[in-house]
RNA sequence: GGCCCCUUCGUCUAGCGGUCUAGGACGUCGCCCUUUCACGGCGAAAACACGGGUUCGAUUCCCGUAGGGGUCACCA
């Protein structure tokens, strides 16, 4: 028997994270497919937290979510659905099946299945629940039960995953899981399914890791079929785990770390996460940088791959780079002002941000992150005298005697004082001293930026201004500095 | 350990029996551009895990082996 294949109607997904823990780079890949299948389309999205296990479940972890979601644009139709509001729903099912023969009480103990565990693990018996309650019915009257489904022991079952392919597990794999716990909440494999019945969810899209859920799943979904009818079972899509650099479960070393993170901590951007997030683990012919509306147009379960992929952050950082470089200057400035205001330990003025606006298109070529973005700003807004890094300190230290000063009388007599203009005389002055350009622009833009790089020397002369310029080159004339700098 | 899944350059992938002397991207290396660093351009090295089949023909299909991963709760 196999569960499902040609679909027609409307297509619902949904993203079901449990708040035990920040939204990581999988559950954001996962919610990104989730969602790129429903827009590709035409359906729904809907975001369910699993909250039911109340000692896990915490509000700064569904916060994170939430906020995840909204900084990857993810946006979900309808309202946010928490399960454990819907409880008493599950219990309801849980009992409809209890009262149809489908499921039982087992008044079985912790004690009772430690032993059992014990006595298998001693057998080198696979560790699973005996049945030992599925045919009783002396059932003692004061004791708490829990409501196990009464899963079918004979033949197999085949679900025709749109990723794995298909899958078959023998019903003799599965045991009588639990349903409902002795104190009455549900488990998630009762949840799940009532939730996503309840929902209408088409297509269940998640991690490979409840490929064996699935099964236990379908058994459930069937025990309410045959009870309550109309009971369809759900399409099925199991995406690759993905793992870090060392081929090892993704840790918090290689990239398991909250969305915020990448937004806040690697200064990242929304679009570069789920361009990369897009490329891993999915393909479209040799596409790499792909739109957001082009990936609602391309997506597809089929192009999803079948292995785990490693997590790459070079390669983020690379798009990342790409993605800084197609922005906004404006959207730029507001990214990195924070982060600028921060170092230089106060706000900044519209002077400053003017600044940075105009200086952004060159900055940006040079920068994958938002923090190198913000850093390789700071020069420009420093007072005097600026800090000198050690690269810069070398190429002072190493100029030829005396043409730093003569560069400085050039320019003190400039009055033009533009980028073409100011690149005249220096070539001019290069010309008179015999000497290659870079031998007087390299000591320049040292005295002038503290470091050994930089965009385009005249240009940043130009953007300082000459009282600027000429002051710089006289501090590091006078080894001036604020020292070294990082 | 039982069950399930996976296996193309270091990494992400294209390939859905012949078009493959295997394509693209990141990374690496070299060259060009050049006042530095970038950006950009050009180029190089780099892979079908192994063994059997099936077939006129396997990277593509099947079966093993090895390796990797997932899962076996009154967690989700």
């Amino acid at each position: 028997m196999s569960a499902s294949h040609g679909f027609s109607g409307k297509v619902v997904t949904r993203f079901a994270p449990s708040p035990t823990g920040f939204l990581h780079i999988g559950g954001a890949r996962t919610a990104l497919f989730n969602w790129l299948f429903a827009r590709h389309h035409g359906g729904e999205f809907h975001l369910r937290i699993e909250d039911t296990d109340r000692a896990r479940s915490t509000e700064p972890a569904i916060a994170a979510i939430l906020d995840g979601m909204t900084w990857l644009k993810l946006n979900w139709d309808g309202e946010v659905i928490y399960q454990f509001s819907r409880a008493a729903r599950h219990a309801e099912v849980a009992h409809q099946l209890l009262a149809a023969g489908h499921a039982y009480r087992c008044y079985a103990t912790p004690e009772d299945l430690t032993a059992l565990r014990e006595a298998q693990r001693a057998a080198k018996q696979p560790m699973r629940y005996d049945g030992r309650w599925r045919d009783r019915t002396d059932w003692p009257n004061d004791t708490d039960y829990v409501i196990r489904l009464k899963a079918p022991r004979d033949g197999a079952v085949t679900i025709d995953d749109q990723v794995q392919g298909p899958v078959t597990v023998n019903n003799a794999e599965l045991d009588d899981f639990v349903l409902l716990r002795s104190d009455g909440t549900p488990t998630y494999m009762l949840a799940v399914v009532v939730d996503d019945h309840d929902m209408g969810v088409t297509h269940v899209i998640r991690g490979d890791d409840h490929l064996n859920n699935a099964f236990r799943q379908l058994a459930l979904i069937r025990a309410c079929h045959e009870t309550m009818g109309q009971w369809p079972e759900p399409i099925y899509a199991h995406i690759p785990l993905i793992h870090g650099a060392d081929g090892a479960k993704l840790s918090k070393r290689h990239g398991a770390l909250g969305v915020d993170a990448y937004r806040d901590e690697m200064g990242l951007l929304p679009e570069a996460v789920e361009n990369y997030l897009l490329r891993l683990g999915w393909g479209h012919g040799d596409a790499e940088i792909i739109s957001r509306d082009e990936a609602v147009q391309w997506f597809e379960l089929g192009g999803v791959g079948r292995s785990p992929s490693r997590f790459d952050l070079k390669k983020l950082e690379n798009l990342n780079g790409h993605y800084l470089r197609a922005a906004d200057d404006g959207r730029l400035v507001a990214l990195t002002a924070g982060r600028v205001a921060a170092t230089l330990g106060r706000e900044l003025t519209d002077t400053d941000r003017a600044l940075l606006q105009r200086t952004m298109p060159e900055l940006k070529k040079r920068a994958n992150n938002l923090n190198d973005l913000a850093g390789s700003s700071l020069f420009y807004l420093r007072s005097r005298p600026i800090p000198m890094d050690e690269g810069a300190a070398k190429l002072l230290a190493s100029a030829t005697p005396g043409l730093l000063d003569r560069a400085r009388a050039r320019f003190a007599a400039q009055d033009d004082w533009t980028a073409a203009a100011l690149e005249q005389v220096a070539r001019e002055l290069a010309e008179s001293e015999a000497a290659k350009l870079g031998q007087i622009a390299q000591p320049l833009r040292a005295a002038v930026t503290g470091s050994a790089q930089s965009p385009g020397l005249f240009e940043v002369l130009e953007v300082l201004g000459r009282d600027e310029v000429l002051g710089r080159i006289d501090d590091a004339l006078a080894g001036l500095t604020k020292g070294t700098e990082p």
